[in-house]
DNA sequence: CTAAAATAGTCGGTCGTCCAACTAAATGCC
DNA sequence: GGCATTTAGTTGGACGACCGACTATTTTAG
């Protein structure tokens, strides 16, 4: 009758650690798992700053890029490569948005395959508040200082370019 | 006529990036994001690996859990406890990992409400197989050296600590 | 000892991501 | 010019994560 195992070591971690500190020291696989659970903490936080909002941190992001646009439309596809997702991400989140009438679908008539995203006054409206919520959250990454968050995300940035990433 | 909007900054970044050079310095927000996109990146390379196994990084996570307990066996709140997911992700997970045979549920006689998971033979073998691919590929990170990667393991580890996830 | 509260697991639904495959339109090449 | 190739977007399906709600069991408190 099987009981309820107890593991060699501290609290809690993903399986990447224990593995790591099994098999060998993959120090990579370590952080590859402390990255996906940061990455599941921020997520988490951001979406529910902006659940009172409606909208989620991925469609978020979406009306902050159409927003900064210089004619205030997007093209779909430039979305999409832009915040480096797949197409059908696009589709579906223009798609949830623009049922939630904050954005709105408009054709190209100088290349009929293509198809522009423009904020609705509903859209422009829920971004300003949206922002405005984001700022006001006190972040897990407030926890670290300034200088922490800048050297972490200069190393982050230096796995992306040898990743390939720019 | 909209026209395609060109920013004025660089190649491509998440929106939260260019969120936070428009709107303020949020450097959390541009670490954020960038902890949102490494994730993603390595996510994906782990799943291409484990591909050819036929099961997930997700699903890996469970098969090593299970497998470096003590007796073979773990209830399903444990595994969900110990890799920080919700219950039902759990549930989710032994369900495609029994249909694909490589974990079984057993009955806990002494607690009725608990289910131990169990690796199969086959789960074994997948493991053993997926373990061997996973040290093989040639990892984003490893685009670190082993000092940066101490580095940037023991930011996130802080940060995590400050948001309690310990 | 019994009623209330906590715990374990599941079901149904939402959401975001990806892939494969497909249509329509524009571009390239001979 | 006309056919092959590329590009833009969509559809359908898989997958993992979450939440709310629910059932069946302990466990706890009075």
């Amino acid at each position: 009758m099987p009981t309820e195992p107890k593991l060699p070591f501290d609290p809690i971690e993903r399986a990447g650690e224990i593995w790591a500190r099994r098999i060998g020291e993959s120090t990579a696989m370590k952080l590859a798992t402390s990255i996906m659970r940061v990455q599941q903490l921020i997520l988490a936080e951001l979406d529910a700053a902006l659940r009172p909002h409606g909208i989620t941190f991925a469609r978020y992001e979406v009306l902050v890029l159409i927003s900064f646009s210089s004619e205030g439309t997007l093209p779909l596809s430039k979305i999409g490569e832009r915040l480096m997702v797949h197409p059908t991400s696009v589709t579906n989140a223009i798609d949830r948005l623009e049922s939630q009438g904050l954005v709105r679908r408009l054709p190209d008539e100088a290349d009929r395959r293509r198809t522009f995203a423009e904020l609705t006054d509903d859209g422009k409206d829920v971004l300003a508040a949206s922002t405005k919520a984001l700022m006001a959250i006190d972040f897990a990454i407030d926890g670290l200082t300034a200088k922490q968050q800048d050297q972490t995300y200069d190393l982050l940035r230096s796995l992306r370019s040898s990743a390939g990433d720019f």
